[in-house]
DNA sequence: CGTGGATAGTTATGAATAATTACTTAGTAT
DNA sequence: ATACTAAGTAATTATTCATAACTATCCACG
């Protein structure tokens, strides 16, 4: 490698067999992947697992499982349970749990009336939250001051190993690269750095940050609540002040290309429709969001308040125009991904016993996944801030998938 | 080890530590997947590779990869070819090479006007087609018969050691289990179970089938197709006599819940539109597709030639209402997925050049992911039979999937 | 023609990991 | 108390890949 002059090089040790580049991947990996196996059962279970159970649940052998728990409870990332009495016959298994207070994951949110930070731990359940209201929408540099001072503000009252990332949820577009956010029509924002201005905050430096659309995050948090169910495949449409929405596959959130998949808002329903916020024609926000519904009624408040101040036929025509608009745009979507559930969130979960009739009645029509006859339209799970909840399991979710560098981390600290 | 009693049941066998059920993993898995990976390597390649251009290629080490080798090369699925002298200093490498008659897939083709059937090796070249013509769509049973007749005229022509699968081409729907054919317009059939008949079918004992559509099987060509140059993300229109589609992400064709993702045919563009064949309303195939120009224009002949049949302002029209539909529905396909490349594939490959201005200009204007300046409209790789040779491909993937099986089998067979 | 340099491939040994075997621990049932 | 059952641990073994060092085969150059 090195010309033939003085200096070896840094190759100079032996490396007739390794490989120019890359990191020895095989033998570690066996280990890295089971660690990461064990986690995920208990994340699934959600409930105390022995040893015994893991090796069950994980098809490895006791042995195996002891020596895994080992490592796992040494780096803090599980607690040991007292025994448990099953009342059954045989020695009762010690559970093991997720730990509460090691590795820490942040979730945040900026909209257009509230900043607020979330610190969720191993367990995916939020320990604490901070949160502040905004009389105006926040610009960029405001967003990052307050989101700056709630993260210092948590991550010094609770004690805490590591931080595993901060993913702030977004309700706009973000650039393809993640780092900026192209356009949140809410937020009044067009292409702001997000990201790099929080990187550069002070208290958070060393933090992992991520940006993230609020509809996908939703979506995971939506993921997790059906997780008992197993429905692991879904079509969330998300209502805000636009629509927006995220096709959900095996249990992951499509990302597409540049990070758009599941905008289903600006999908066209007709090309000669009414013009829409992005410039558009006949997008479907420009039918069914809260703001098209403004500007077409003249109502301020949200759009609860709008549906309620109606009258019985009157409310009935809007919800049937809703709904009808609503399950095309589905259908289309149903049509390219083929899935077999579609999960109304946002404001649409607030109008679902009125417009579900009307979606689904669409979709029986257009969708050609209802001739398998299990198509079902449902509503999302009734927590009060999805996508903020969705930013603190993702913020969460690197320890999952790679546990053994959160090993490392603190056999290196530790001793 | 028994216990007192007289029958210690069907735990006798020292069972403490290893789970009920489930084959022991770990350990295996690593070289199963290493082998996997090796043969990976050599299918990308498609050009010989010595044992230290593998080592370079999957960060193992030179020892690792011998090992690994020798063991596909007595199993047969690779084979030595002699030192190529590079020119280069340094002793030159012995190349490796995708065995040709080891192990064969095959792929078949059921049409309107014929029955192919191909014998695909394992360098996913075609070794030997046959087909018949047929004056009539074949009813399920002549499809069987004839299916069975020319498989078992390849295999006997053409040594091989074993059959990875056959892959059938419909032109139509699948049920959701992919065992029967849902609705096929073209060949006339409704529910037809060639799944089991072709089980059944003599000469085909033992051998695995699978059905697949054939939009997404030339998906999986296209995809091998643009392999060299990456593209493992777009979505791809078929056009036959209905309009079929897949979507790529990542490689993978995407399948959906029923088989039915990608089905890009029935899109509704306008609720009001023409009937479609499907009973709908305003699909894309009752705009753009070969059947729908036909009704309209009364031509017969096929769509290609219906095109140069036209002068130049009508031909000019006609494209232009066949672009922007395509474009139109493409566009919302994007919305959905968010994928940088649009493939034009079927007799929309022979139209490209009339029509991508109009699909390109509608995705411009209509599509998400053309905001990110990176999307392009090109035209499929130009193969006669792409879902046949994605019967082929996808026959004989099973080997790469898990070689190691296949080793195995040799080992048993062979000593 | 032979020597040195370079690269390919092999052999021998070592380290890491999980499986196997067998045992101890801690409870229940009788 | 005694037998039974199941959880967890310890010691050993087997498999796999990595490391280190070597041999093989080519080229360039004198």
């Amino acid at each position: 490698m090195a010309p033939s002059g003085s200096d070896p090089g840094p190759s100079a040790p032996t490396d007739w067999n390794r490989p120019k580049e890359g990191p020895p991947v095989q033998l570690a990996n066996v280990r890295e992947h089971n660690l990461a196996t064990l986690l995920g059962v208990l994340a699934a279970a959600e409930t105390p697992l022995s040893r015994a159970e893991l090796a069950q649940a994980t098809s490895l052998t006791k042995p195996t499982v002891s020596r895994l728990v080992e490592d796992l409870l040494s780096a803090g990332l599980l607690t040991e349970n007292t025994p448990a009495r099953t009342g059954a016959g045989g020695r009762p298994g010690t559970p093991v749990a997720l730990a509460a207070a090691s590795v820490v994951g942040l979730g945040a949110l900026v909209s257009a009336d509230h900043v607020a930070v979330d610190l969720v731990d191993l367990r995916r359940q939020v320990v604490a939250t901070a949160s502040v209201p905004v009389t105006h929408p926040p610009t960029p540099r405001d967003a990052v001051v307050l989101l700056s001072d709630l993260t210092r503000e948590l991550l010094t009252a609770h004690p805490h190993d590591a931080v595993a990332g901060l993913v702030v949820s977004v309700p706009g577009r973000l650039s393809p690269d993640g780092q900026r956010v192209r356009s949140a029509p809410n937020l009044g924002w067009d292409d702001a750095a997000l990201g790099d201005l929080l990187r550069a905050a002070p208290g958070l430096a060393g933090i992992d940050v991520t940006l993230e659309n609020d509809a996908r995050l939703a979506a995971e948090t939506e993921v997790v609540a059906r997780s008992r169910e197993g429905a692991r495949d879904f079509v969330l449409v998300y209502g805000e002040t636009g629509i927006g929405g995220a096709v959900v596959s095996g249990g992951e959130v499509l990302r597409g290309r540049h990070g758009w998949a599941g905008e289903i808002g600006h999908l066209c329903l007709d090309a000669e429709g009414p013009e829409c916020r992005c410039g558009r024609r006949g997008c479907l926000e420009a039918y069914a969001s809260h703001w098209a519904l403004a500007r077409e009624s003249g109502h301020a408040g949200g759009i609860a308040d709008f549906f309620e101040s109606l009258a019985g036929a009157e409310r009935h025509d809007v919800a049937e125009r809703v709904g009808t608009r609503l399950g095309l745009a589905l259908s289309q979507v149903l049509n390219i991904v083929d899935l077999p559930l579609v999960v109304l969130g946002g404001y649409f979960r607030e109008l679902a016993a009125e417009i579900t009739p009307f979606v689904a009645a669409e979709l029986e029509a257009r969708a050609l996944a209802a001739e398998a006859g299990d198509l079902r339209v449902e509503t999302a799970a009734g927590l009060a801030e999805p996508s903020l909840r969705g930013a603190g399991l993702r913020a969460i979710q690197p320890v999952f998938d790679d546990p053994a560098a959160w090993v490392r981390h603190s056999a290196t600290r530790g001793g």
